[in-house]
DNA sequence: CCCATCTCAGTTTGACTGATATAC
DNA sequence: CGTATATCAGTCCAACTGAGATGG
């Protein structure tokens, strides 16, 4: 729709070059923000007929693949990387939609432990099937390519695992 | 502060191989919505001392490139692939703080134009050296990778570009 | 007592939709 | 007239801060 004929980023690093100096990280920083917003729009538009979104996705998937059937808060904030109030947030809509149960560990009082109802896991499969079905949003780019781009992109990670 | 001893995307991709498939294009996914959250963050910190986001750098510096000095509202969304709600919005809190001007186009007076004030060169000035300083948060990353990363999302950008 | 876990209230940001005024 | 430009009102989401309640 918008569609401009030349990149907007790869001026902006010539310019950049002219009158700043080397753009090599400018233009890698400039071009992951693009990415992200093109990529999340289209994750979202994808499961937003299933009353999710990309975020909420991430959550069951990570509850569907615990052993337990169940995490404490904590433990989903951890694994997400997600702050404790967006968790707590995040939860609470998704148990408005009835995807998830919020349950006190018995163990440690506490702790909130979230699982999947029945509901939640026929969500999660629609969605699975939803983001599988346009590749995550990357079909321009051929598997190899999606795994070169990810091992750059995780060096960028480290922080997240004392790697 | 938090870090696990393991990369949970990468133990999510396993599990997702297990349970679903192949997981390139979601591993990915996954990795730049994370990726995009460490740097928003990082870059924002870098420039929140001078009153500003990263976002409104954006904008600052593409005022800076414009050869006229100013640039309607609407050129400034098509660049940056902002909404042109977004885009009066960012121009009121630039404005509000006294970076930008605005003035009516005399000659398409349906158009309006946003050029850098004196203190909008400053600080657009300052916020450069802050993010240069950080290598606007890539440093992990040696330049030669940067600029493969950069090739890589570069084919997931052809949608902005009728490329 | 201190610390961990979760929640609540409220702020900031950005992206969006739909409607409107103005000018070409 | 229809189209383009900008704005306004309001929604939604996610991240955050600071404060508090509860339990180990």
């Amino acid at each position: 729709m918008p569609g401009l004929d030349f990149d907007p980023i790869e001026r902006a690093g010539q310019l950049w070059e002219e009158h700043v100096g080397p753009a090599d990280s400018m233009r890698l920083a400039t071009s992951l923000m693009r990415v992200h917003q093109l990529l999340l729009a289209e994750l979202d538009a994808a499961v937003k007929p299933l009353g999710i979104t990309f975020a909420r996705f991430e959550v069951l998937r990570l509850l569907s693949f615990s052993s337990r059937g169940s995490l404490p808060l904590s433990k989903i904030g951890q694994r997400l990387m997600v702050h404790p109030t967006s968790v707590t947030n995040v939860i609470d809509r998704l148990a408005a939609d009835g995807l998830v149960n919020r349950t006190v560990d018995a163990v440690d009082r506490r702790r909130v432990l979230a699982s999947l109802t029945a509901d939640g896991r026929r969500v999660l499969d629609a969605a699975t099937e939803a983001l599988t079905a346009i590749d995550f949003g990357l079909r321009s780019l051929p598997a190899g390519q999606q795994r070169e781009a990810y091992e750059l992109l995780r060096v960028l990670r480290t922080p997240d695992f004392e790697g």
